[in-house]
DNA sequence: TTGTAAGCGTTATCAA
DNA sequence: TTGATAACGCTTACAA
């Protein structure tokens, strides 16, 4: 059975002694080609293991079949999630995937971005780096009329573009509505690095849930750090050294960021410390075998930011919608209670 | 700037005048083109933001520089690993790979992989289904010329194939050595399922390690699970139900499942539970948070076995290696000591 | 109902 | 030094 050279439409019709056209045709299940030839080309086609060259196919209908999807990091499970709806809703579709990660960095965004251009890909989903300000590098795409959606990051700087992010703010707002329900009146709100656009978006759910329920706000209880422990701890320490507006109850901006938080103040031993109710964005697998877990964790539900965008990309891919007409797709947090 | 069809190369030819061909081979620096028509047709290539269709390229020169790789699950933090060094190698050789996940279904595998036979690619690395026994689907690539590498999961029912695997035996044998070397002499072994290799190879590490060190066996330290919470308290409870042949040491399958078994003693309240000593297999990120942390934790390193799979892919497709000259790569694990 | 031929965007051979 | 032409594998008017 070895062949060491794929079968080809031309070698199935030397065999059934017919043009390559009319073996396309029957292939192809042609209504004006005899029942008779369709059996004999498809049964000869099985019997070879035929598989029509998808190069070819390409060249000839000028699409790929192929969404780049771009993203900083494989490590992280926040984008491997996202992907992994990307790939569902793709694949359903008929779709390929190829994935190219950035590592945050400019240059190698550019590259990957260059790379998938001459790959024809049929559309571009893609997390920007933390760098990223300018998006020539993208723009090239819809300039050759292939549409571009931005995901899970927000490109802040980029007015006009598709774009499908975690609706940040509402899940902010339900933990802290969800704590004052629990009767929290000082709630501590540990935002993340001050130039992600998220960390003000989860700090106005949080201002918001506070005001429309009447509770007071002290910017004593507003700290924020990075994703280094040191300068969590900082924030911390910031947090819980008045003696007056001492908080009950903690949103944190990530719950690496929050687990680095319940263990300092467990390290130092801080009074009722058990008695603190805390919830942190991402729903981590391993909560239940924390000590201390935090009593709710915001879903950020990735795999849904992916599959919306894969969604919105089929749709401008199909001219459902227009290209020119972009779009703001919010997908909505879950808050998890444990 | 807008134009919504790509520039091809008679476009190019037009505009300045020359033949198609002429235009191809200044691109391309042949030594046969003048001087400054390559610098014209360059500087004309780069304005109009010329990039080369891959789908013709591939057509010509019969490849595609697209590497599929089939898994069962992207949300599997192991495998995700694995991809990350897949990708980073790939991109550094200047291929693609295209992602397919199977859910350890062998109907959606047997589809990727039709998918991946007609997008051409150029090699396969694939984690096999739980359900793969037959191999038929994956014998196809070969049949074309087209090398098949697997990886991380044990065919072991294709003996002609080429693999890349984590050496499980020796990372449970240095786990064992690490708790023997501890002053442990009843060490538990809480095995994974049955029908999986691993189960075994790791089993075969830890009594060589008892072996190596004249360390007696005793039956009543061993025990099987699944990734069932249930039946890994069952196999806890008969690994520590006995009077005379208590473990003091545990080495687990994975870690999740170690997890489970920890926070089930804790939960009884078992005699010195403080002091036994365990490791498992994963070295999961948040293990800094746990209360009762494993003392080590045995690093299966997906990454590199993913890079290596890649590497072994490349050989074979440059020919480097003989396609039927079967190659068994094993990576070996790391003991991380937290 | 089937076949011929052109074309998709490249590269490569040969001729000019 | 450049250009015409065929070829890669497939689809599809159009002709037979």
């Amino acid at each position: 059975m070895k062949q060491n050279t794929p079968i080809t439409l031309k070698f199935l019709a030397e065999k059934l002694k017919m043009s390559v056209s009319t073996v396309s045709k029957a292939l192809n299940n042609y209504p004006t080609i005899n029942e008779y030839t369709k059996k004999r080309v498809q049964e000869m086609a099985k019997e070879l293991h035929f598989t029509p060259n998808k190069s070819a196919i390409n060249l000839k209908e000028r699409k790929s079949r192929i969404i780049g999807v771009i993203l900083p990091n494989l490590l992280d499970h926040f984008f491997t999630r996202s992907i992994y709806g990307v790939e569902q809703f793709a694949t359903e579709n008929g779709y390929n995937i190829i994935i190219s990660q950035t590592h945050d960095d400019l240059e190698k965004e550019i590259q990957s971005a260059n790379r998938l251009l001459k790959s024809r890909v049929d559309g571009l989903i893609v997390a920007i780096s933390k760098q990223t300000q300018n998006f020539s590098h993208f723009d090239q795409f819809e300039n050759m009329g292939t549409p571009v959606v931005y995901y899970t990051r927000n490109p802040s700087f980029n007015l006009n573009c598709h774009k499908v992010l975690g609706n940040t703010f509402q899940g902010c707002y339900e933990a802290t509505q969800f704590l004052i329900d629990r009767g929290h009146q000082k709630i501590a709100y540990l935002g993340g690095p001050k130039m992600i656009s998220f960390t003000h978006d989860r700090f106005n759910g949080y201002i918001n849930a506070l005001k429309d329920n009447d509770v007071s706000f002290s910017s004593d209880l507003v700290a924020y750090t990075d994703f280094d422990r040191e300068n969590t701890i900082t924030a911390i320490q910031s947090l819980f050294k008045s003696s007056e507006n001492t908080p009950t109850a903690l949103v944190a901006f990530k719950e690496p960021i929050l687990f680095d938080a319940i263990k300092y103040l467990k390290s130092v031993e801080y009074p009722n410390f058990d008695k603190i109710e805390c919830i942190g964005f991402g729903n981590t697998s391993l909560i239940s075998y924390l000590d201390f877990p935090p009593i709710a964790s915001v879903e950020e539900n990735p795999e849904s930011v992916g599959e919306n965008a894969m969604r919105l990309l089929l749709q401008l891919i199909n001219d459902d919608i227009e290209i020119q007409n972009y779009q703001k797709v919010m997908v909505d947090c879950k808050l998890v209670v444990h």
